[in-house]
DNA sequence: TATTCCGATAGTGAC
DNA sequence: GTCACTATCGGAATGAG
């Protein structure tokens, strides 16, 4: 199977819930959510449309073939996506409690004129930190304020705007965006200007690192100030915070 | 020991005969002859001129520099340099035949604005065979018809010529010359585009294997008709030509 | 047009 | 904007007490 054509051989599949399950996460009626095979975050899907009537499945290509169907039915199409990304959100919240014991931010957006067949929506976690991302065209395809990566938010918003103006920003012209790949490259976070790949993936990983003290750091303290309130409980069973690293929120501060 | 100035070094040291053989080659009045420490083929030399009155080192910086000054003065040293190259060349020849059985040809000419100080005079063998021979600029700086390399008998030609003629290649400016090192690579012999430099090297392997072959069949050809005339000699030493790759040219053919 | 190292860039082929 | 592979292209440092 051509790596082109993967996203699309899956939803066409006669019975994809029987895809094994490193590749598939989910199955809906609506939709199927897979593991990105090239993950560029440490927690990155793919939430795919399923091809149903009245949509065929060249109308599923991407988001410029969706949105020359009719708004009506383009819009269910993008909420039913959108409804399956909250729950796989969801999941991925509980799986950063879990893991790491805090939460980052979450993107959920489109890339316009992807290479891979079958419309794909990306949730994606933000901090980048990831293997694969190599280059600068994968870097910059998630630069959440760059202009590439097409948040789902934004997309749903067209359709309550003007008409023009939902037909302009559903043009959506290989050349309108392909330059924007090539800009520097630049920190989403911090905005500072950076020399390379491997000087932005260092950078990446230092301010997901802290991100992750700062954020330890105040649960830890929201945590403290709770418990100063509580009338005292023998044993309770530790929350999920408290699992990874070893860090001691022993309680044996302030109080 | 800076590798833009090693030459420069040589040429000022007191007693350059007395560098290592590894690096000098040969030692004269006028010429120090040095082996290419980056050799892009089977034989590469550079033929130094000393300093010597009237002229100082900085004169001496390129084949620019050197032709600013006063025409006769040029002259000499270009002469010392080909009478160098010469011997030179006569060496080479020899050492072809003793080791390789034939002899191919022999190119001597400068680079316009060489990166390494002090004017130096190549002296290559056409094979261009070298593990040393990297990437295309390397490849065209030797190219033979492309314009780079300036051929000692055309730079001699310069001074029979109009002053007007004269100055203008005297010029040699980087930017009359930079463009053509980054052109499309084509064999020097046989004209023909070549993709990519390991093509490239492939085939000036092959058209060098070609070329000894024609010429050893040549050579035993020659001296199976010299055999002919001959009164029959028992026992002969056996030729130089006739000492490697246990080629078959037992005279078994036409005669 | 010194080399070498690093990294970005460009074209290809994949099934 | 699929990846992985190959090759090219582009800048910077280079030695040395």
């Amino acid at each position: 199977m051509s790596n082109l054509t993967v996203l699309r051989s899956y939803v066409q599949m006669s019975k994809p819930e029987s895809l094994p399950p490193a590749i598939l996460f989910n199955c809906s009626e609506t939709c199927l959510t897979v593991f990105d095979a090239f993950p560029k975050a440490i927690f990155h899907f793919l939430v795919l449309p399923r091809v149903r009537p009245p949509l065929r499945v060249s109308d599923l290509t991407d988001l410029r073939s969706l949105l020359k169907r009719e708004r009506k039915t383009a819009k269910a199409v993008l909420q039913d996506l959108s409804d399956e990304a909250d729950n796989v959100k969801n999941m991925i919240q509980e799986e950063m409690l879990s893991r790491y014991g805090f939460q980052w931010q979450i993107w959920m957006g489109f890339h316009p004129a992807p290479s891979m067949e079958h419309l794909h929506l990306h949730v994606i976690s933000s901090d980048l930190c990831s293997p694969k991302l190599k280059n600068k065209k994968h870097y910059n395809s998630f630069h959440p304020k760059l202009g590439f990566f097409l948040h789902l938010s934004d997309v749903l918003s067209w359709f309550d705007a003007d008409p023009s103006y939902f037909e302009m920003m559903s043009r959506l012209r290989k050349k309108d965006y392909e330059p924007l790949l090539k800009e520097d490259l630049t920190c989403w976070r911090c905005e500072r200007a950076v020399k390379n790949m491997p000087t932005l993936k260092e950078h990446l990983q230092e301010e997901w690192d802290n991100e992750r003290r700062k954020e330890k750091a105040r649960i830890a303290k929201k945590k403290a100030s709770l418990k100063n309130r509580e009338v005292p409980q023998p044993s309770s069973s530790p929350s999920q915070e408290q699992t990874d690293e070893g860090q001691s929120y022993d309680g044996s501060g302030k109080s």
